[in-house]
Order: C-alpha cells, then structure tokens, then sequence
DNA sequence: CATTGCGTTCGATATTGTCGAACACCATTC
DNA sequence: GAATGGTGTTCGACAATATCGAACGCAATG
C-alpha cells in the first residue's frame, strides 16, 4: 500500500472535484481556500488544466467551471460502461410497464453511482441524475448489491466513513444493516422504504457478472403511496426479472431463486 | 502566451486522452510508449489516476482503462451545459417531425463536439456519439458556426492544422471556404454534401446566444437519397425554425432573415 | 529450468513545482 | 482624479519531488 503518488495530480484532482460539490463556478482565490494552496500555485494548475481542457474561464467574471474535455472524456467512458447498453433497453421496457422511474447503479468505493436513469410518465419524481453518487446502507440499490458481497466486504464498505442518518427510518447500526442484508438475500430483492428520504420507496434488485458476483443493481424509484399492497407485488417482480434480464445478457449462468 | 504550466499535469493529461483514440485497454508499456516517458514514471502517474478514480486497473491482465470519476464529471459538466436541457425537447420535436437524427454540436478549439444527439426511427443512421469531436471545415455544423465568425477568428481556426480531406468533395482550400461561407451567412443554413463521408448529407443552422454570438448549431444529417428535393425544403425550414428557437430560448433577440 | 516480458519498487539526481512578493487591472470611494 | 481594496497574474529563488535506470518479482513460454 505505500505508493509513491504524484503530488501534482493529486492537486490538480483536487481541484477538478471540488466543483463537484459547489455547483458554480469559482474564482482562483476559491479555490485556493478550498484546496489549502497559495494563490500562485493553485494559478499554475488551473492554467495548465485550462490549457488542456478540462477547466474553462468564464471572460465576463474570470471565474472557472469544469470543461468540456471532461465532458468528452465521460461521454467516452459511458460509451464503454457496456452493462448501460445491454440494461438500457430493458429498463425503458421495465419503465413502460411500471410507469415509474428505473435506476441503474455500480458499486464505487464505498458508495453507488447512478450510470442510468428512465423517468416514469409522473410529474412526481426523484431527483437523481446520472453520475451522482450515493450511500449504500441506505438505498435499495445500495442493499441489493451488499446483500451479495461477502461478510468481509460488507464490514470493510460499512466501516469507510460513518453511516450518516438522513431520515428517523434510516439504519445506522452496522450489525443491524448485516442482519437485515440477509433477509434481502433471501427475498431477492431490497426495499428502500424512506430510508434516504421521506416519502421515497424504492424496489431493488441485483445484477450479476458472468462469475456470479454482483456488479450492479437496478431499482424502482417512487413515492411511498403509490406503491401501495396492489401494485407492489407487481413491481416487485418486474424489477427482478429485469435484474436477472440484464444479469443473463451479461452471461450469468444462475436461475432466479424461488 | 508565456504560460508557465505544470509538466505533470500535462502528462497526465496526455496519459488520459490516448485511451480517446485507442478504444481499448492500455498496459503500463503500451502507455509509456505513446507518451514517451519511462515505464516507472508512466507508472507512478497510473497509479495516480487509479488513486483518484480516473483509471482503472482490469485485476485480469493488469491493462488500465478510463475510470468512473470521469464519468461522474462528465456527466456534471453536461448537466450543468444549459444549452443542452434547453435544446433537448426542440431536437426530439425536430426528429418526430423529419424522422431523421438531429445533432447539437458546440464549437471547442477548432473543433466541433458533439453534445446532444438524437436519432431518427430509421436504421441508416450516422456514426457519431456525444462527446464526439469533428473538424470544422467539412461539417455542416462546422460551416454553420464558421459563418457567423469574424474574418480573423475564421483564418485563426482555420490556420490551426491542416484542413485534411476526407472524400472528394472535400473543401482543403482556405479562401474557397471563406467564399462558401459568405453564401451561408446569406441563406441561413448550411450543407455538408458529401465533405466528409461520401453519401452523408447534413443540414445545418446556427444557434446564437444573448449577446448575438454564434454559440453551437444544430443539423440534421442523413443518408444523400433521403434527402431529396421534395424533402429538402422541409427539411431546411424544420432546422432554422428549430435552431432560431432554441437561439430565443437562451435570449436571442434577433429574428430570421427573409 | 533458463528465458522472455511484463508490472512494480527503489535510490540518486537534477528538474521543476511552490511560495511570497510584486505587479496589473478594475471597481469603488472620498 | 488620487487612493483604496480586491482581484488575477507574473516572477525569481529555493527546496521539494518527479524522473530515470537498474533491479526485483512473477507469470508464461520454450
């Protein structure tokens, strides 16, 4: 674990992400405050990152926000995310079924990351947009895919950062969350039930590799009332077919269980 | 223009941005060949990227690939190009009207990106994805842009490299370009015929912002046959009417000429 | 069991990124 | 219109640190 990492890159990483979290653009004294760097320095890095690309300078304020090399570097990678091509047509099938918004997720880190999203027909939606990230111990999808990841894995992901609390429904007890990933095991799929935010349910089911480990997972996304006794199971078996849809279009050999 | 810009920044950079135009996996030798930098230093600059999340290492034969954080800010930047949500719902209007695909191209560098795309019902449809880069000089979005440019902005794009010819009909000649461009600064709209893929066709038209300037533009490109003189015309009113549209929307306060 | 071809580690060296100070520029203020 | 405060930008000296080559580990190959 004693890599010698590039100082500079790092420093430029930093830069580029803290407009992940801003939402504006920033100017170069910012900037410096947030990355803890003297003005001149965090200088330099913006002008190289400009110069390839990845930042751009607004010439009305002078401030920067991220560029459009960026922009084509992640269209790039979506392009070869190769589950997105194989599950998009599934999910638009799955949303016209549903009439509600479909999810799709990989597991990053310690967290997921939305890689694609079908909106239902409602006015009423999540709000989500691809490329956001999120915790795992309390969405569906995040649960779907703990539930399949060994012992060692789950305790390893729970323990990165503090199991933050954003609703009074949300679990924050580790040995709790690992006794409830085995009813998930055992049902097949992983309910959300306003857990990361009042009023939203989510249905979730998980994606397997070609070696039968979990990649992914896909959910139903709605707010709590319209998932009601009637249409729940019906959903519920929607989203596990097109799980194990996807899963087998990706060469996974297994069957769904019960 | 005496920049002072971090060296390892650049290369990481260069590290990046061969994977655009290599479509595939890269190894630690293959890279460092590309680059021309020692194996150990294109591997400390790898695992640098890997760190951050911009690589990452395929645990089966060791070859590196893009990463997901450049997804995740990739898809912040498209998110955040307002352009591109305002253009959105005028462009799927455009192709259920012409039943052909629609493209959204911004100008960056002397290139043309695409950043929306939107493909008609038809199976014949052009090879192209967002995120995409193409020249300007044989592209109806290209043209279309360049037409609305100052003199010396249009020789300063020009100038840049070399304009390479991709079939017999394309323009390589600079004044005879400019030429053409008077002709589509007076009818509005631009046409690739043939310029870079022989039996490609597009129609183009230029999208201004506030300020009057010529920001992106938007074409409909299809195969030459299906674009006939009895669709022509409809065609070509079906892109300005959209482009002038979307040009309102973003502030535009000018009106179609004749 | 040598051999080849990788990815990776390590230490010495000189390149080069960093900081603070100074400068340029544009507001606003008096 | 001089003075002020807040920017972005440039510059030189110094010390940090990225670079290279050599060596190592580990497969696969013959």
């Amino acid at each position: 674990m004693s890599e010698r990492l590039i100082q500079s890159i790092e420093r430029a990483a930093d830069v580029l992400e803290i407009f992940l979290t801003t939402n504006s653009e920033l100017s170069v004294k910012e900037i410096s405050e947030k990355v803890n760097l003297s003005k001149s320095t965090v200088h330099g890095i913006i002008k190289t990152l400009e110069h390839r690309g990845y930042l751009q300078q607004n010439p009305d304020d002078l401030k920067y926000r991220l560029g459009i090399k960026l922009f084509e570097l992640g269209n790039f990678v979506g392009k070869h995310l190769d589950i997105r091509s194989i599950a998009r047509p599934i999910i638009k099938d799955l949303v016209n079924e549903l009439n509600e918004t479909v999810h799709l997720v990989l597991l990053n880190r310690n967290e997921i990351i939305y890689i694609e999203k079908e909106d239902g027909p409602r006015t009423l939606t999540m709000y989500s947009h691809i490329g956001k990230r999120a915790p795992v111990h309390c969405t569906g999808v995040g649960k779907a895919i703990l539930a399949h990841l060994s012992d060692q894995e789950v305790d390893r992901l729970l323990s990165i950062q503090n199991l933050l609390s954003f609703t009074e429904f949300t679990m924050t007890d580790k040995e709790e969350i690992k006794n409830h990933l085995k009813s998930i095991r055992e049902c097949g799929y992983a309910v959300d039930d306003e857990e990361i935010e009042l009023g939203l349910k989510c249905i979730a089911a998980p994606i397997f590799n070609h070696q039968g480990n979990v990649i992914a997972s896909i959910s139903c996304a709605a707010p709590k009332i319209r998932l009601d006794e009637e249409r729940l199971p019906k959903v519920i078996a929607g989203i596990r077919k097109a799980a194990l849809e996807i899963s087998k279009a990706l060469g996974y050999k297994g069957v769904m269980q019960r």
